[in-house]
DNA sequence: ATGGTAGAAACTCTA
């Protein structure tokens, strides 16, 4: 079984690139954030044709999500538990079994602001859910833009990020607090220590320059990480005319 | 010393 995550930054844009992704890689599930579309212009017809369905919550402008799957995603909830959110930013459904969870953290545009503090009480109702989610689930796939480098090794100049926001220690620590219910980073059971980036801003020629950072990840539960077979980022998107600011990353599991 | 870019939408905000 193949899950992926991509931030797409507009689905209406990136329509195309998420088309031809889907033929080339034949994943299970891709889950997708910032499609920035309210559900009544999701596209929904296009991905049908490319032999997916789609369970999706959106809104204009901002935010937005989608899970895009060959087989039936079950059980679908669109928000966080009791946590008061105009933002769509989580969705989660069950996909052959495994219960598949796509999220879109905030940015928290910078340390202190409204925004980080929105961020981290996000973060904190998130773990609940999902602790909640996971006993429920043994077989969970955590995945999505999480606006948080983990470590220094995820960053391509540490000292200038050093404490700015997606390296922040409260952030750093929010991310720790979620794998404490059990859930692994998918990338590192694979590539303990590779320096693998998943996003480049837009300036400064980022991406050529090397100046990225992991900030999309798959976290599994125990379950789903003794079956990992291979989890990368796929950099080809990113290299594409008009590409999101984000790269593909997709895990296979046995089974 | 603050911009650079991209997207949506609308003359600004978010990332």
């Amino acid at each position: 079984m193949k899950i992926a995550t991509w931030n797409v930054n507009s689905l209406k844009v990136r329509l195309p690139q998420v088309l031809n992704w889907l033929a080339t890689h034949q994943p299970d599930a891709l889950c997708l954030q910032e499609t920035k579309m309210e559900d009544a212009v999701f596209p929904l017809q296009d991905i049908e044709q490319a032999g997916y369905r789609a369970v999706f919550a959106g809104q204009k402008t901002y935010n937005g999500v989608a899970i895009l799957s060959k087989l039936v995603a079950a059980d679908p909830v669109i928000a966080i538990p009791g946590f008061d959110d105009p933002q769509k930013r989580v969705l989660a459904a069950t996909i052959a079994g495994v219960r598949v969870v796509c999220l879109y953290v905030p940015n928290g545009q910078s340390v202190g602001s409204d925004k980080y503090q929105y961020k981290l009480a996000w973060l904190q109702a998130t773990t609940a859910w999902l602790k909640a989610e996971l006993a429920a689930h043994p077989k969970l796939v955590v995945v999505g833009d999480y606006n948080i480098a983990p470590a220094d090794i995820d960053v391509h100049d540490p000292k200038t990020w050093e404490g700015q926001v997606l390296c922040s220690e409260a952030e750093r620590a929010a991310l720790q607090q979620l794998l404490a219910i059990g859930l692994q980073d998918g990338l590192r059971l694979v590539e303990p220590a590779a320096q693998i980036f998943t996003w480049w801003d837009y300036r400064m020629n980022a991406f050529k320059r090397k100046m990225g950072l992991r900030i999309d990840h798959i976290l599994v539960s125990a379950a789903m990480a003794a079956a990992i077979l291979r989890c990368s980022v796929d950099l080809e998107p990113r290299r594409h005319e008009r590409p999101s600011d984000h790269a593909p990353v997709m895990a296979e599991f046995a089974g």
